[in-house]
DNA sequence: ATCTACAGTGGGAGTTCGCT
DNA sequence: AGCGAACTCCCACTGTAGAT
């Protein structure tokens, strides 16, 4: 009321310049602003306004074509209430409408375009309880039909006497209170409790004649509701329209079509809130009386009046943009000023930032999380992969060395020799046929048996560990610039290959002299360059000390001779017709002088020590005159191993295909000489395997340069993009199809295969 | 009176898959 | 390759119940 202020007046000669009938308006001063009238003088039933708007369609919003809405000869706008087109205004015995379009001031009922009617809220010069003033309300039309609305409900509480003043209203005091408060005739109390409201009226006793109704509409049939039982319906737009409390006594009342219950699900709980807040202005309301209104007013299921509080509470915890707290105030909130939204939009706005900003770390962090672990997944499913191909070569090869090593056995048998010690006959072919590792294994067959050196490196001849705990299988990953494996063959002027040269753990001398012509000095894996020299180092067999070994292959006639000499032993050089017998042979003496016990199981890969298996050193070969002119070597076994498979897999689905293409057989004459395999040599297959891998790369490149031995040739040793693409086959392949039936597939066919194609040369 | 935990819901963003 | 539909996942919002 205090807040209330002429916004615009209108003189009795602007009126009349406007062509209104200025006559008509009491323009009683007095009245213009005080606060109320006096209901007593008289003049209440002719200053009594009614205007009910029907049909309402959508809020106004413009002022050009509105109209003022005036009473008791003032001209005011205050609380706007939008009318939409189509909307009456009635009741007009004082109500002037001034319709700014036409220039105009109207009486009476109208039914004009767009009005804005504007209230004198405050004035409190409405009389409720008169019905018979209302008797004589005119009649509102609707869609321009006159229709005579029903009969408001009365007084709300009987009259003028109810005095509650609208600032103790908007602070919360319910009508029911105000019903309680007339009833007991105090006038101006309501008995005390525990209530917060109650506590204000004690406080602020009321003494202003003011009162607020609610109306309501029933679907055209402006009905009156007075006590609060039952409330309008607003949808938020809507509310916004019928922002005009009304004083004591009023029966200016709003009729809009009542809040449809379908519509009443569209808002939220903080939506009817926020309409009941906007009404109760700047002083708030207390959240109980926020409950109360939204329910009366059916904005809200009366059930759900208890969610309200914690959605209230927790939006403005948050920062909420519509809702603040009333300081000193507990339980009293209000709408947001614009300060407020503001403040709260910043907040808001930093909190997003940092929320944003949190959850693009986490991304990025979840981002990196997957890189790496499809990378990790990658690797593995590369590596299984390779592990399981290589593992089918060892079982392969561990087959045909079985066999030889059977047929050797046989042979001394025939020829009444003794059968070394360190040779055990229990590794029967069926074990190995059924691919039981364990049994060819270097596991000694009983407590009495001493373990062999080593399965898959000679332990006797390397430097003994100094740590006890045992170190993991995997080995750390050498990068391909660092590896000798990938790395190219450095070759001289003349396109041959550089030394020394460290390949692995040998140091290449000389690389020797291919010798195409007799076939005994190269096999289907390696070749046997005469001449061919390395150096490694190792435990002596005479002192404790490690010592240099130099690894030679000579020319034996048919094939190569081997030769290891110790360098603190040159004038007895172990000569052998096979690189794994001159090993074995060294490490039976290295083990027998530090053990004084002859009777030891062996195991040890030949070509490895002498570093032939070396990738390097293999694609070095290649760059050896005649090295092309080799029949037998054959470095792209595993290119056609692979071809195998995809051609199998195209046919069929895991099973075995009876039209692989026969693998080569190769013949006797291209057999390396004959020499003892003393053990199972492990890491001879996976160097092989490993070997093959590269070497396909090399030959390929060599070959499709076309290379010479008198063109420099650089090498392709760009291994690593090839794996790195083998992989992507890989694991494309493990990617799409399911992994046990192309690991039986592969199984079942190395174990078809015909094992003549494996078998090492020189063992018939 | 105030706050919290929990579940339901809807929308936006990203991904997958089929079609052209 | 481009496009769009279908789907999934995540998140904010909302409502409810209960604890403090």
């Amino acid at each position: 009321m205090d807040g209330l202020e002429k916004v615009d007046e209108i003189t009795d000669d602007e009126v009349e310049a406007l062509g209104g009938s200025g006559s008509e308006l009491s323009d009683d001063s007095s009245s213009g602003d005080s606060i109320e009238s006096d209901p007593s003088d008289g003049s209440h039933s002719d200053h009594s306004t009614d205007v009910r708007h029907t049909n309402f369609v959508e809020p106004y919003e413009g002022d050009d074509k509105s109209a003022l809405y005036a009473r008791d000869g003032s001209y005011r706008r205050v609380h706007t209430v939008h009318a939409s087109k189509g909307s009456s205004v009635g009741k007009a015995d004082q109500v002037k409408v001034f319709d700014v379009a036409n220039h105009e001031v109207k009486n009476g009922i109208y039914k004009v375009d767009k009005i804005e009617v504007s209230s004198t809220q405050g004035q409190a010069s409405y009389i409720s309880g008169d019905d018979s003033s209302d008797e004589d309300a005119p009649i509102l039309p609707r869609d321009g039909n006159s229709k005579k609305h029903s009969k408001r409900r009365g007084d709300p509480v009987g009259g003028s006497e109810l005095q509650v003043n609208m600032s103790e209203y908007s602070r919360g005091i319910t009508k029911n209170k105000v019903r309680e408060k007339a009833m007991r005739g105090d006038g101006d109390r309501v008995a005390s409790s525990t209530n917060n409201y109650e506590k204000h009226i004690r406080d602020n006793p009321s003494t202003e004649n003011t009162y607020e109704h609610r109306v309501k509409d029933d679907g055209g049939n402006a009905d009156y509701e007075s006590d609060g039982e039952e409330g309008l319906h607003f949808s938020e737009s809507e509310w916004n329209c019928y922002n005009l409390p009304a004083a004591k006594g009023s029966n200016v009342y709003l009729a809009p079509t009542r809040f449809p219950a379908e519509r009443r699900k569209t808002i939220t709980l903080l939506d009817a809130a926020e309409m009941v807040l906007r009404e109760a202005g700047s002083e708030g309301l207390h959240l109980k009386d926020i409950q109360s209104r939204c329910a009366k007013r059916g904005l809200i299921d009366a059930s759900k009046k208890k969610s309200l509080d914690a959605l209230i509470y927790r939006e403005t915890q948050r920062g909420s943009q519509r809702f603040t707290k009333i300081d000193g105030q507990p339980g009293w909130f209000a709408l947001a000023k614009d300060e407020d939204k503001i403040e709260m939009l910043k907040r808001k706005a930093a909190r997003a930032d940092k929320v944003r900003l949190e959850r693009h770390r986490k991304k990025a962090s979840s981002e990196r999380k997957l890189r790496y672990m499809k990378k990790t997944v990658r690797m593995m499913l590369f590596t299984n992969t390779a592990m399981h191909e290589e593992r089918e070569i060892l079982l392969s090869s561990i087959k045909a060395l079985s066999r030889n090593k059977r047929q050797l056995v046989h042979k001394l048998k025939q020829k009444g020799e003794p059968i070394p010690s360190f040779i055990h006959e229990s590794s029967s072919s069926e074990d190995i046929e059924k691919g039981d590792l364990l049994h060819v294994s270097s596991r000694p067959q009983n407590e009495n048996q001493q373990a062999p050196a080593s399965f898959l490196v000679p332990h006797a001849f390397m430097a003994p560990r100094h740590h006890s705990v045992p170190q993991p299988a995997m080995r750390k990953r050498r990068s391909p610039e660092t590896s000798t494996k990938y790395a190219e063959v450095l070759v001289d002027t003349q396109g041959l290959p550089t030394v020394p040269v460290k390949a692995g753990p040998v140091t290449v001398i000389n690389f020797g002299t291919v010798e195409w012509e007799r076939e005994g000095f190269h096999s289907e894996r390696y070749i046997w360059p005469i001449g061919f020299t390395s150096e490694r180092m190792g435990n002596s067999y005479l002192t404790e000390e490690r010592v240099l070994y130099t690894c030679k292959i000579l020319d034996g006639g048919e094939g190569p001779l081997f030769e290891i000499r110790a360098a603190d032993d040159p004038e007895s050089p172990i000569v052998a017709t096979s690189p794994t017998s001159s090993i074995v042979t060294l490490l039976i003496k290295i083990k027998t002088a530090r053990t004084g016990n002859a009777n030891v199981k062996i195991a040890a890969s030949g070509p490895a020590f002498f570093g032939l298996s070396q990738p390097y050193v293999m694609k070095a070969f290649l760059l050896l005159p005649n090295a092309e002119k080799l029949k037998q070597y054959n470095p792209d076994y595993l290119d056609e191993v692979r071809s195998e498979r995809k051609a199998n897999k195209d046919t069929s689905t895991g099973v075995v295909s009876a039209s692989a293409p026969p693998r080569k057989r190769r013949s006797r004459a291209s057999n390396a000489p004959s020499k003892t395999h003393a053990a199972i040599d492990n890491h001879h297959i996976q160097a092989h395997a490993h070997a093959h891998i590269s070497m396909r790369s090399a030959t390929s490149d060599l070959a499709g340069r076309g290379a010479s031995s008198n063109t420099r040739v650089k090498l392709s040793t760009d291994s690593g993009p090839k794996l790195e693409a083998y992989s992507k086959t890989v694991t494309s392949r493990a990617h799409n199809a399911p992994a046990e039936p192309l690991k039986l597939t592969l199984m079942q066919r190395m174990l078809q295969r015909p094992t003549s194609n494996k078998k090492p040369s020189g063992f018939s």
